[in-house]
DNA sequence: TGTATCTCCGATACATCTTGTCGGATATAG
DNA sequence: CTATATCCGACAAGATGTATCGGAGATACA
């Protein structure tokens, strides 16, 4: 499959979720998970992946919760990827063991497969999140949310975009 | 999943091989399955969607087999994946029931990735076979193979490539 | 004309991955 | 001390992909 998981869909919806929040703010995971009716113990581990990962900051405790720990110009779709499915894949034979593909001499499409696989990275790495939560945040939510201590914020850079075509493949 | 499907993966290898063929003649199934060590039944369904959209012909009887219907520049990864993955994904309400997903007003992410769905779609209808066989053929297998009778064999186009990046994934 | 050998096609068991759920541990505000 | 949040591993249920089987249609060749 080309397409993304179900995993990688709530990320996406809680990553957008916390980008409207107001800045200085935690959101609790049950929050999010009663405003898109995901189940709260799978939105609880992605959101701990993404946290692992640097994109989100998390506070413990009774008013702990999430909060962005970058711009939204500084998270790319494919490190939400990345951080939420393990990432690298495209290509069948490097996603188990390298070793068991037994032929590997004549497999005569590891290698371009494997270029191919980089530049749809290089794709997913300059969408930002901002692409998807728009320049002005949607601001139809309600947070009943705390005050957070540790402001870990860093600054934003900017992105640009590429790549057109002609035809598709369906869509 | 970013990932191709096995199925794919297989149908790649098929087409590598009949790009390698000599003009005119036609390659059995079981041939490319024994080459690549691949299920004969599983390719042959495989092949069978590849020459359902066109990308390669089809010859009934004891002497019958495939050959390329297209040049390896007029045959997209695009139109490999979408021929036999049956293409649409990427995001996951779109994938069942449209529907089914009853909060469609609440689902923030469902437009802008239809978008960034195109892109990759047009990254990947931009790779032609080509990419893949390279421009000098492998000529290191052996065909015992027959006479093709319909020559339906189109002529070449060109294609371009684009899209670059700094920062990968993991790779 | 029969037979062998291809492509074709639907249905179905098997494997694997994803999704969802459960139980318990750690940290902190009140 | 207690309630409530994040954390974390392990497992059951479901969905999807992979592989297999049985049989039908087409054609070269004896």
């Amino acid at each position: 499959m080309i397409g993304l998981s179900k995993r990688t869909d709530y990320g996406l919806l809680a990553l957008v979720y916390l980008a409207a929040a107001p800045v200085g703010r935690v959101v609790r995971t049950r929050d999010i998970a009663e405003q898109h009716d995901l189940p709260v113990e799978l939105l609880a581990k992605i959101l701990q992946r993404l946290a692992k990962s640097g994109m989100i900051a998390s506070t413990p405790g009774p008013t702990g919760g999430y909060h962005l720990a970058r711009s939204t110009d500084d998270i790319s779709i494919g490190q939400v990827v990345a951080a939420i499915e393990g990432a690298p894949a495209l290509i069948h034979c490097e996603r188990t063991d390298h070793n068991r593909c037994n032929q590997l001499d004549k497999c005569t499409i590891r290698k371009p497969l494997t270029r191919i696989q980089a530049r749809v990275y290089d794709l997913l790495n300059l969408i930002t999140l901002s692409e998807i939560t728009g320049p002005e945040p949607p601001d139809e939510l309600v947070f009943q949310s705390q005050i957070v201590r540790s402001n870990t914020i860093k600054p934003a850079t900017a992105r640009d975009r590429s790549v057109r075509g002609e035809e598709a493949i369906r869509a």
